[in-house]
Order: structure tokens, then C-alpha cells, then sequence
DNA sequence: CCAAGCTGATTGACGTGTCAATTATGCTCG
DNA sequence: CGAGCATAATTGACACGTCAATCAGCTTGG
């Protein structure tokens, strides 16, 4: 019986790391430059902006949004600040609630979205999809989902 | 006979996408916070005292030292003053170019890296390798070395 | 009621990353 | 030789992220 409880990865284990992280950051990389390239928009832009466009009325309460795109209120507050300089965004004053804020996608921010979009799920297919065998995609699925469970239990 | 060209991702690639991406910021989160939790060090810290560490006498020709971690030159330059400032290495002028500087590990650095290593391992087998099974292992190298040699490709 | 505490959101400080410009030195060819 | 180009490295400006502190308005229990 050998020792299931290694202490340290092997090798081969360490090199499949380094791939594994080192090739998640290409993939952002070139994912990134691609869609600023083409709409002149960051990712943290287009996440923003795809929320906002699926929400009613095109608006939402500040902390609903850093909520639905998984952000911490401090990030999102300063993107806001960015994405409000370039006009892509207002924020309004809450009726409900004279704490709170609510984010409203305005005219530039909808077009350069609208534009951006099907290049971006372009950009998916051929830097991701095309990539890889159905088999792989399944797997990268399984995979990632795996990690992240181990991750949930620590 | 069914389209093989489609313009875009479906549903489910798209889900996999999302979860690949959003996997591995998490994975990244959560090592960068172990390692600066065990040892004061950013996964920066980490790759470039690593790389110093294994050079011989303990030093490198900054560009050399990019090449090595995969750094664009301005970034390193930005990252070695913040070290520097903080003691971890010292920059020496290059005796055979003058243009050049010789990037040092400085005491406190080495002894911070010797620190972090042991732990930095364990979270790797933690975090990643305990997480899979072997054969979803192996499938992380093939699917980031498909990546990879698509994107080379493009 | 109203003080104490909770919550929504912003801010400032700082580390990190990219890009373009800059500085200074080395090198090569007419 | 020396003008022009290549190379080593740094710098400045700015986008992005995190953390801790702050501020204002809501809420609630004595």
C-alpha cells in the first residue's frame, strides 16, 4: 500500500498547476484585449453593463448589482465612478431608501454594449469553444465545478 | 447533415465558460490569500523570490529575470521597486553592461520565501490536487495545453 | 421617543497591471 | 569614427482591486 497522504504535489502535479493557472490568465488576457479592442470596453465593463441590460428598466440598486455580478460593493462603487465619467452609466438617488443608489445604464452604455455583444460570444466560440473538444468542454465543466465545491467545503 | 459552423456559443458552452472563468479567479483568490495570510508574500512576491532562489548566487539580470517568469519588462520594474522598498531584494549595476541591473535576493527575502514554500505546496495539493480525481488531473493539462496551443495559433 | 447599532454606499490609501514615453548605454555599418 | 538603431531598464499616467475607515440614513429596544 502506498502512502495515499503525500504531503507535496509531485512533479507532474505542480506542472499541470502552473498550466492550469498560467493558462486561465492567457485565456483573461486575450479575452480582455479582444473586447476592448473591439467596443472599447473592459470586462468589468461588460459585466456591469450585461446586468444592467437585463434588469427591469434598465437600472438596479447599487448593492442588487455588486450582488448579481458577484462584486464587493467597494469595487463596484469605484467602477461605477469610472463608468460614470465616460457616461456609460448615472446613478440616481433612491426613492425607497435615501441611502441608496440606483445604477442606470444610459444611452452610450446600451450601444457600446448592443455592439459589443455578438463579437464577444464570438471571441467565447473561438478562443474557448473551438479550442477544445466537446469531450474537453465537458470536463473543463466537471473540473471547474470540482474545484469549486472542494473550495466551498474548506 | 448539421451546421458545424456556428456563429455562436450555445447555452451549456457558454455555463462552462462562465464557470471555467469564474473557477479560476477563484482558485487564484484563494491561494493568493493563503499565501499572504502564512507569509506576507503576493503571488508576484512569490514567482520572482522563487526565481532568484533557484538562480545561481542567488541573482539575475532583471530581463532575464522577466523572461524567466513570464513578466513584461515595465511590470517587473514596477513590482522589484515595491520589494525593494520592503528590503526583499536589492538592484546592483551590472558590471558587464551598464545599461543593466542585477536583481539580488536580500536576506529577508530569502528567509520569507523558505517560509512560504513549505506552506505554498501543501495549499497546491490542498486547494487543486486534492480537489480532483487523477484522470481529471490529467485532462486540466490536456484541456490548458489545447487552450494554449489555440490561442499560439491565432 | 431616541441612543445604539445596522446597513447602503462612498472614499482614501495602497498594491498591482498595462501602455507609451524616456533615458542611457551598447552596437553596427557606411 | 560617429550617426542611427537596438537594447536595458525605468518612469508616469491611468485602470483595476482590496481593505479599512467613514458617513448618512434606517431601525429597534428600553
Amino acid at each position: 500500500m502506498t502512502t495515499r497522504q503525500r504531503r507535496f504535489p509531485t512533479r507532474e502535479e505542480l506542472r499541470i498547476w502552473r498550466d492550469y493557472t498560467e493558462t486561465g490568465e492567457a485565456v483573461r488576457a486575450a479575452m480582455s484585449a479582444r473586447l476592448q479592442q473591439a467596443s472599447g470596453l473592459s470586462p468589468g465593463d461588460y459585466a456591469v453593463l450585461l446586468a444592467l441590460s437585463e434588469a427591469t428598466g434598465n437600472r438596479m440598486r447599487s448593492s442588487e448589482l455588486a450582488a448579481t455580478i458577484g462584486w464587493e460593493r467597494s469595487r463596484l462603487s469605484h467602477h461605477l465612478g469610472r463608468m460614470e465619467k465616460r457616461g456609460l452609466i448615472r446613478r440616481e438617488e433612491c426613492l425607497t431608501d435615501n441611502r441608496g443608489a440606483e445604477v442606470v445604464l444610459a444611452p452610450p452604455g446600451l450601444e457600446l454594449f448592443q455592439g459589443a455583444n455578438r463579437p464577444h460570444l464570438r471571441d467565447i466560440r473561438e478562443i474557448f469553444v473551438d479550442a477544445l473538444t466537446p469531450e474537453q468542454i465537458v470536463a473543463a465543466g466537471e473540473i471547474s465545478a470540482a474545484l469549486r465545491a472542494h473550495l466551498a467545503k474548506e
